[in-house]
RNA sequence: GGGCGGGUAGCUCAGGUGGUAGAGCAUCGGACUUUUAAUCCGGUGGCCGCGGGUUCGAGUCCCGCCCCGCCUACCA
């Protein structure tokens, strides 16, 4: 027995438009062309025109000589004429194709043109009667065939599961989606070029990491088959980027991926993107002004001011931003003290007549965070520094000058979004491998995010790090802020999915 | 992991108390030389997420599973 054809319109789409493959071919041409020569973009040839517009004396232009290419996102056929929309990377025109300005063959071709296609239009650009810029094209070549349909021209895409697993048909289907990307994209940059005009050199320090250090985290595991050993992609750079610093650097960063084995969420993705930088002979106070100035700098570079909207809070970034201890915090917010006890049960009791949830198996570090993640940053609207965190929490960060309880630490917050963390740099080997004997403790009696004893990272303490502050930027959950993206997966071109 | 909501044509979405599966756009055929969500006429297109069950009959009711979103718990 036959099987019954399955009949769908997208494999009926898709079978129409291999037919026109097979003219379009059968006539000679190639419906995949190599190169094409472009004089300008889409968005360039616009602004030439319409200054050109401007500079003529009668208002009148004779319009601009132009080649351009993008991709046909309309078609309006009129019999003898047809227009299309035309788009590229920076903006969409309309083609003007008529019957007696290209020829009666280049006309009959246009039968075998599909919204999707990317075509090459050599042409005048001038204004319609209508007012509407256009290239009035005198040729027209296709350089590439679609074989499948774009989301629909009015809605677009808008099933989110499509949305991110597709991402090519997203960008297609909603040009502004590539506006949230180049955003990301001139955030990154504008980073990099204030790193750069402050003298700090990027640099790459290994994903593969055989100890997984510099956070509280759980790793993903991979295997080297050369070497037969177990290794762990990155959680943080953290530690490599001080060893630099030993080595004699004394300002570097690095922006790149990190990996974490945890929750996938609004705010959460498994890989996400960190900038962190060291710098020598600073400490955490000076480095508070340097976080300001840069997260400052580079979100208004972006944004073109110092104020914007985040899911409705208005977010102004004047300074100085406000600086206020975590503990003062939590005295202000959840109306307890946690600085005067370092008693566990204590600290529970006071916890939980704030109304958090306190469990048995928190020490007194892992309730104070409980503390601020309910009761604090909820009211982190405008742009803060949390800092002086206790020594439960940071056992990468030196001891507060005169309270060995905390440390010099601080993180800041925008529109309640942790967007960084940041420390004077523990650089006292003796101390540095007592925190990391504590980590072990803790991952003794079951904690599998306490840190790992790094013998390596202590050894280079022991050759020496002069003193040091370092910073980390989670670099997506700030292009989050700059896009008013309420997902992490907006920002994230290609965002982790559950394999189907 | 828990709670809530969702999955119907390529896309965006409708489908009261169970009774032959719908629209717009896209697509195909026809008309049209200034449209821009073009318009007009005609057509094609469905494993209704998957698998069971109840029923004469299930897109609809019941059970299980898969996937997505939101909230929630933990890490940035």
């Amino acid at each position: 027995m036959e099987q019954q054809e399955h009949h769908s319109t997208e494999q009926d789409l898709r079978q129409f438009r291999l037919n026109k493959l097979e003219r379009i071919r059968a006539r000679g041409d190639d419906p995949y062309k190599y190169a094409f020569t472009r004089t300008c973009m889409i968005g360039e040839a616009r602004a030439a025109f319409e200054e050109a517009e401007a500079k003529a004396s009668d208002g009148q232009s004779a319009g601009i000589p132009a080649s351009l290419g993008g991709r046909i996102v309309a078609f309006r056929g009129h019999g003898k004429s047809a227009f299309a929309d035309l788009r590229d990377e920076t903006g969409k025109i309309q083609v003007f194709l008529g019957l007696n300005q290209i020829g009666e063959a280049a006309y009959a071709a246009l039968d075998d043109l599909d919204i999707g296609d990317f075509i090459g239009v050599h042409g005048m650009v001038k204004r319609t009667k209508r007012g509407e810029i256009t290239i009035f094209a005198e040729r027209y070549e296709i350089l590439c065939k679609s074989l499948r349909a774009l989301p629909e021209k009015w809605h677009g895409l808008t099933d989110v599961e499509t949305r991110y697993r597709q991402r090519y048909l997203d960008m297609a289907a909603n040009p502004e989606v590539l506006d949230i990307f180049k955003k990301r994209i001139q955030l990154i940059a504008a980073m990099r070029e204030w790193l750069a005009d402050h003298a700090f050199y990027e640099v790459e320090t290994p994903m593969l990491h055989p100890i997984p250090g510099g956070a509280t985290a759980r790793p993903f595991i991979t295997h080297h088959n050369t070497f037969d050993c177990d290794l762990y992609l990155r959680i943080a750079p953290e530690l490599y980027l001080k060893k630099l610093i030993v080595g004699g650097f004394d300002k570097v960063f690095e922006i790149n991926r990190c990996f974490r084995n945890e929750g996938v969420d609004t705010k959460h993705n498994p890989e996400f993107t960190t900038m962190e930088m060291y710098e020598a002979y600073q400490d955490y106070m000076g480095l508070m002004g340097e976080t300001e100035d840069m997260l400052c700098s580079v979100m208004e570079t972006v944004l073109g001011a110092a104020t914007f909207t985040y899911q409705g809070m208005e977010i102004s970034l004047a300074r100085p931003w406000r600086r206020i201890t975590l503990h003062e915090a939590i005295r202000q917010y959840a109306g307890i003290d946690l600085e005067s006890t370092h008693d566990r049960d204590e600290a529970a009791k006071r916890a939980k007549s704030a109304g958090v949830e306190i469990t048995p198996a928190m020490g007194y570090g892992k309730i104070v965070d409980e503390v601020m993640s309910a009761k604090v940053i909820p009211h982190l609207i405008q742009p803060t520094f949390l800092y002086d965190y206790p020594i439960e929490l940071s056992p990468l960060a030196k001891k507060k000058r005169g309270n060995p309880a905390l440390t010099e630490r601080f993180q800041p917050f925008i529109a309640c979004l942790e967007v960084g963390n940041a420390f004077s740099e523990l650089n006292d080997p003796i101390d540095q491998r007592e925190r990391f004997m504590e980590q072990v403790k803790l991952r003794e009696a079951g904690d599998d995010e306490a840190q790992y004893l790094d013998e390596d990272f202590v050894t280079a303490l022991e050759v020496g790090m002069p003193p040091t502050a370092g910073l980390g930027i989670g670099l997506d959950r700030l292009a989050m802020l700059v896009t008013d993206s309420a997902s992490i997966r907006e920002v994230i071109f290609f965002p982790q999915l559950r394999l189907v």
